[in-house]
DNA sequence: GTACCGTAACTAACTAGTTATTGACAGCGT
DNA sequence: ACGCTGTCAATAACTAGTTAGTTACGGTAC
């Protein structure tokens, strides 16, 4: 048998993950990852170019897992809200990577816009059958949404600090969800947004 | 009278921000900060102390001057929700910086906690009040409003790219802002949450 | 079996260029 | 004489990327 490098390179890949996530691109150290991984600062460039190609390899390889782990549902999405933040609490790297790529390499792959768009087709399916709210384009739908989830990860520390009551970060984090979820709810259903009478100005 | 350094202190905050909110904390470049604002490199640490004080300095400034353009009412959040967004079209860069600050300085100042609290408090008594679903952690009510305000920018180019129709860049920010109010509006109304006939699971 | 060879995996040490930060010094108003 | 504003040039530490290899190992001719 030849001599398999997959396992280092999966090392790599993984160190890269750990490394990007804490400090972003410009921010990340070549030798921290190898060392990290336990593997000769060369091999990067061997396998994987330089510092942006292993950056973008470990941003697909992550956007992978999630769409593995967290299946869209655009008929429930409240259900889907919730499973995508539990994926988030999960996985804090993950969020922290896709803010470090919306900022540092805030680059359009064709492959990310293919792997949204079923997603956004469904969302308009459902629109279309009055199973959802139709007054909005889909993708603020989905944007909506996805801001939603990701609010607690985006809001200010300063913020989250003010919690009031003294809970245990599970029962905080617990009821945040719910909220979370019942917010999803409310903007999704269409039963609430058919008639007009909500008293606010919508515009301007 | 001794010379004035008022201006050239302007100038170079002024450039660090600008510097800061393109490339952040780890990526800006002290040289580049005193070139854009055609000063000496010498006076960014005679004035400012060093790259990271600098950098907080900028923040706070940001802070204030957001605070300043966009007055917070508990009473209207879809008002204030659509308020918040046009001051983030009209200084994206402020949203960068504050997502680098997240990223890169996660730290928890007092001043910006107490910049907090009133807001958060002015929540609660809507809430009392009954003006406000009061069902959820007025912190919570607060970070899902910011969220929805903010997903427009933290939401991926890839997903922005796949707007549905030829619409113009401002019809389409004109369009995302009126769902995102509409969202605000059935979020925090209580007469579409008093009723608990939503017919989705809202926990696990 | 074994000496040889090609190739893939891996390594140590280096280069060339940046970077934040500082030391030494000059003009100027009081 | 002194404090504030400002300049210039150095420096010590780092960093991405590279050069020039060595090691491991299966196949192959003999």
């Amino acid at each position: 048998m030849p001599p398999d490098s997959t396992d280092t390179r999966r090392r790599l890949l993984d160190a890269a993950f750990e490394e990007f996530a804490s400090h972003g691109l410009a921010g990340a150290r070549v030798d921290r990852i190898a060392e990290l991984a336990k593997a000769n600062k060369r091999l990067i460039y061997a396998y994987y170019g330089n510092k942006e190609e292993l950056f973008d390899t470990v941003m697909v390889r992550s956007l992978v897992v999630l769409a593995d782990a967290v299946p869209f549902a655009a008929d429930d999405l409240p259900g889907y809200a919730g499973a995508l933040f539990d994926h988030m609490v999960a996985h804090p790297e993950m969020v922290r990577l896709t803010m470090w790529k919306l900022l540092e390499r805030p680059n359009v792959s064709a492959a990310e816009v293919e792997a949204y768009r079923p997603k956004v087709q469904a969302v308009a399916d459902s629109q279309a059958d009055g199973r959802l709210d139709p007054d909005a384009d889909p993708v603020d739908v989905m944007i909506l949404v996805i801001g939603l989830v990701a609010a607690w990860f985006t809001s200010s520390p300063a913020l989250r600090a003010l919690a009031t009551g003294e809970r245990s970060d599970v029962q905080r984090l617990a009821e945040h969800r719910a909220a979370l979820i019942r917010a999803v709810a409310q903007m999704a259903d269409n039963r609430t947004s058919g008639d007009d009478s909500v008293g606010h100005r919508l515009s301007t």
